[in-house]
DNA sequence: AGTCTTTGTGTCATTTTTACACTTTCCAAA
DNA sequence: TTTGGAAAGTGTAAAAATGACACAAAGACT
């Protein structure tokens, strides 16, 4: 199938960026990894900005994805979906963006197309401040953003809504939580992704109906308050329901 | 906002393409718009492939898709919808590819990345034979379509499913059947989308429970058994809906 | 011992879903 | 004109899911 192979070095492409809405959640709120640009004048817009860069001629776009996700926070194997592609014409156009498009590495007359990925962190794996990566990322809560640079308060808000829209079918939302985690962390979980409430009993009712948590013998440990049954989620009876033709939590 | 903008010649770009998956419903099936390729060498792999081409740099990538759309068809303000980005590195890279390239102005060498859309048409808006575009497009039945050129199958499956989650929910699949049509009409789509057997009754009640149809006081004619009613679908009455917080068919 | 904080639990009324079969209406052919 | 074929159109009952709602239990801290 995949004869007459051309030659090409790895190349840079000019012309398609991936961007990276990184999502975690410090158990409290929905939080997404922005990158600061540093002090810049009014004309540049907005300081923040999601972490990105161009792709290369020998990786799809799955691993261009991966690579910035590694670049950035040293995490390997990480939950990733494609969102979309992006790019009005010219959509970098500015005098101002000149010295942001030098250091990744595009040229400013060049048009680019980006395509958008969102993934799911567990927040503990990535501390930036004690990460030799990038000191100038951090995890902003996703609702206190107001603006992005270039287009990417757009592609966050396309990020959130793919989330929510999948978290709906699909128990993606465990990746965003310890391996162990009480129900209350997944009640607030689902309340910050959907950005509505759900009743408490209510939502513990559905979840443990579905019967795919595994209930750890295991309580909560030093919480100044009645300790939690701490949960695992359980892969093998989930494809067990998948199986079955589930495909909707009906949230 | 959008000072400095670059002179730029409206040229083709020869690393992004946009291929659509134009469906259809012949009131039976769902079809699907290809293009015959034409008499090729069992090398070349598929004759059949989906429409498309590359993008020029002073269009967006919805206008890319919407010219692609219009110049195959004829057909504007059509549905449409971003399914995604595809693209491996080179995976245009037969030698038995050149003279198909060339029909499409890409650079045989060059790494392609194409985004896919899809767009919903009335069939009876698009004859092929009657019209004077492309002589070689034709509707083929979506699921007797085994392979199709390229990565184009993967892309025909990513639309299917695509479009199968939006209907779920969203009520775009009027714009797959004519001004007026049948309960059953609509029924038959539904099935034929979600790819499952839906119950006739429980899917009526359904329907008109959420009273976005307007029942037009008009009857088929010169069918060979009771006539039905007519229907229009009413979008007022659908966006009252929508408004009052509904988001899911519940199929 | 008392206070604070969060966990964890049940019921009832309403709505939604599912499964299921027969009569009606028109056309066409005998 | 009668008859047969073919799809339209309609109701009900049982089961399941949803939504609303309040209080006791467990541990930490003072």
């Amino acid at each position: 199938m995949h004869n007459n192979l051309k030659k090409i070095g790895s190349e840079l492409n000019p012309n398609v960026s991936v961007d990276c809405v990184i999502f975690g959640f410090d158990l409290e709120k929905l939080t997404v990894l922005v990158i600061d640009r540093g002090e810049i004048s009014a004309e540049k817009g907005p300081r923040l900005a999601l972490p990105g860069n161009l792709i290369y001629d020998n990786e799809n776009l799955d691993q261009a994805a991966s690579r910035v996700l590694e670049e950035l926070t040293g995490l390997k194997d990480i939950y990733l979906e494609q969102v979309g592609a992006f790019g009005d014409p010219f959509r970098i156009h500015k005098e101002s963006d000149r010295e942001w498009l030098k250091s990744i590495r595009a040229q400013p007359d060049a048009r680019v197309i980006t395509v958008a990925y969102f993934s799911l962190v567990k927040i503990e794996d990535y501390l930036p401040h004690a990460s030799s990566f990038a000191k100038n990322a951090g995890w902003a809560p996703v609702n206190e953003i107001s603006e992005l640079a270039f287009d990417h308060f757009e592609i966050l808000q396309a990020a959130k809504d793919k989330l929510k829209q999948k978290i709906k079918i699909q128990p993606i939302g465990f990746n965003l939580l310890p391996e162990k985690f009480t129900l209350s962390q997944l009640h607030r979980l689902y309340e910050s992704i959907l950005d509505k409430p759900l009743d408490k009993r209510n939502f513990r009712r559905k979840i443990q109906k579905l019967n795919i948590l595994s209930n750890l013998k295991e309580k909560q440990r030093g919480v100044p308050h009645k300790p939690s049954s701490l949960y695992e989620f359980n892969e093998e009876k989930y494809q067990e329901l998948t199986q079955m033709g589930f495909d909707n939590f009906g949230f």
